[in-house]
DNA sequence: AAATAAAACTAACAAGTGTTAGTTTTATTA
DNA sequence: TAATAAAACTAACACTTGTTAGTTTTATTT
């Protein structure tokens, strides 16, 4: 179990910062106070404040990538397979809700890394609309418009880190079964 | 039909910067030169950068409060009342998205008209949990977990404005149609 | 205890920030 | 056409920004 070096701290310091109030808006001064430094200590440990922004994304997405490639490889019907990418969410985002505000709303202060992420998201998005495709075709979903239900499921999990913060009793399973029942059964009798 | 002043033409421009960049990374001078003038000569109409901000989500978050009034006032069933709304955010995002954005994702960095505003989303989502909470009573929705179908249909309906302005062939009332129907019917066969 | 490494500090920089004052140009009205 | 109003301009301000250089303090290792 790795420790938690000092650059972890920045980081996740930095995160809490950038979901209050957006990357451009946080100063290395805030970060540095909210640490008990002063700013130019925090370059004892970090290379710019560009790094840290890419660090927080960058790591998050790879992680979406990664549970993606485990959930497409796996054999099980296309619902499951829905199932599993609400849990995916609903896991990454409890367990890092700052860092997913810095990926839904700074992506595009990234600098050199901007292309890498979007490529990961692309990606991401395609397999996603792939498997409801193939549900479709499969007779296991409606036959309804592919964007739309790709949009709202989607924008319902990225929405996540706003509301799991205010939840104190987090139960992540819990919550998981009750979105992706919502999200897939609907809400009308 | 009100003739769009110079103001209402930096209200427009800034939006559209904002919804790139987001509102802090958006300097005055940026502002101007998508005008083609000198940052000190927007302070002939506008009398702060917050302004713009202010005038941008206010305006937009208003829009939202009457829409939803004329709603609540309605004698229609409860799922009647959720298409009213769906078509609501439908209607205003198409026909400004790019406020949207600011109203998403800058409120916070309202000032003097901060505490209005979180007192109009507030009533906002009372209001619509209060219409979800109804239906359940009435047996025209299931009986899930209230929160979890609010959180689902307005986040969706909040992020619409990224969604929107890359579909060229908008059509409003079938985009709302398909969007009532996925989201409160589910999308399980 | 001496030597080394880690992490903080002070001071400063060059560039960029929102905004103001005062002036000139352009458009509208009498 | 003269007078007025609207909208642009130049120049500057006080302050904040990310970052660097050089130094001192604190903690760890030999």
């Amino acid at each position: 179990m790795r420790t938690e070096t000092r650059k972890d701290e920045i980081i996740k310091t930095s995160a809490i910062l950038f979901k209050e109030k957006g990357f451009s808006a946080v100063t290395m001064r805030d970060i540095a106070k909210a640490m008990g430094i002063k700013a130019a200590s925090l370059y004892n440990h970090i290379s710019s404040k560009q790094e840290i922004l890419s660090d927080i994304i960058i790591s998050l997405a790879e992680e979406f990538t990664i549970g993606m490639e485990h959930i497409m490889s796996s054999k099980s019907t296309n619902i499951k397979k829905l199932n599993s990418i609400v849990e995916l969410h609903v896991n990454i985002t409890s367990s890092n809700a700052y860092g997913m505000a810095s990926l839904n709303n700074d992506w595009m202060h990234l600098e050199d890394n901007l292309d890498y992420y979007l490529k990961l998201r692309l990606d991401y998005e395609d397999n996603f609309r792939q498997i409801i495709e193939q549900g479709i075709t499969n007779n296991e979903l409606k036959k309804a418009n592919v964007d739309v239900m790709l949009f709202s499921i989607l924008s319902t999990l990225r929405s996540l880190y706003i509301w799991i913060p205010n939840k104190e009793d987090l139960n992540p399973p819990k919550l998981a079964a009750d979105l992706s029942y919502v999200l897939l059964m609907g809400i009308i009798k």
